[in-house]
DNA sequence: ACCTGAACACCGTTCAAGT
DNA sequence: ACCTGAACACCGTTCAAGT
């Protein structure tokens, strides 16, 4: 890739990041292009979709929480573990404003465009879930969908409203208490 | 009213029921009035926002959801009503692909536009956990919008892909599960 | 009093021309 | 090889003219 191409491609990313952070990821992609400083064209050029887009600023934060997962197994109980884990999924969910949506179709339809990244999720999900049934802590009709579904609604009520961080945790606290068992 | 204003405001609720029900809530409003025989203009000053138009169409339903708390509070024990209830909370959410979101809105925001029918599912759902919590069934810190904002959650995953029923139910299982107390 | 639909605005997306 | 931005398409919304 030519040197300003890859320039372009980085100031791209960069101006999505705090574009989405200010105004959402629905925010015109216009606006994006404006603040990176580089015509619509050459946003369309490197990224064919927003979604495109989003899958370059979250990627590395998915292989982030696959890391978090691992490092949780080897040094928690799988209770705690697992606790852990859900909680940071829903704070990735929160990452910008509208982005738990996206992440939930990518969730749960594998051929979506955030799909390939998100089966780094739907594995450490499983992972830390096949854990914690191992031990015997979790009902066991529990699948590592099901888990990531139900943080990803928790974070999109959160970002649909003025659901503040009381609310949010007691929401987890509820989801962690319907998946432990006693 | 004239007689015409209302035939046209009664074709337009059909329409967009119609046009909801099959391309969801976001379909082209052109396509509701379309649909109705109506100019655009018509439908604007008959229902000014979009989600005019949904309120109309969904406050019915509210009250219907209101009277069956009523009724499951005269002839289920308390755990029980809670549980019927919610599991209709989510099949309402999931009535118009889409929906899910306007009323996730309108649970946590009072002055929007949904906020006022929602008052009456508010209520319906503090009156159906009060219940639970005067028989010591569920657990203490939640609160009746909580009930409503991982019911929305649930519906809002339910649409958003393919997620089917069995999926759906076990949800709503473990949504139980963590309210009420062994 | 109400209805109509042309007109305007806004944004997503493409592509011919330029460097 | 890449960039630009004008041009086109689509849809939401308003409002002057008509009935």
């Amino acid at each position: 890739m030519r040197a300003d191409a890859r320039r372009n491609a980085e100031r791209l990313l960069g101006s999505a990041h705090e574009a989405f952070g200010e105004r959402g990821v629905h925010t015109s992609l216009e606006d994006v292009a404006r603040r990176a400083g580089v015509g619509i064209g050459t946003l369309y050029r490197h990224f064919p979709t927003r979604e495109a887009l989003l899958e370059a600023l979250l990627g590395q934060r998915m292989l982030d929480l696959g890391a978090l997962a691992e490092r949780l197994l080897a040094t928690e109980p799988p209770a705690r573990a697992l606790a852990e884990w859900l909680r940071a999924v829903v704070q990735h969910s929160m990452t910008y404003h509208g982005v738990a949506a996206s992440l939930m179709v990518g969730m749960l339809d594998e051929t979506s465009e955030l799909g390939v990244s998100c089966a780094v999720m739907r594995r450490a999900g499983a992972e830390v879930l096949a854990a914690a049934r191992r031990a015997g802590v979790v009902r066991p009709d529990a699948e590592a969908v099901d888990l990531l579904v139900l943080a990803n609604g928790i974070a999109w009520a959160a970002e649909n409203s003025s659901c503040g961080q009381p609310r949010i945790d007691r929401l987890v606290s509820i989801l962690l208490t319907g998946l432990l068992v006693a």
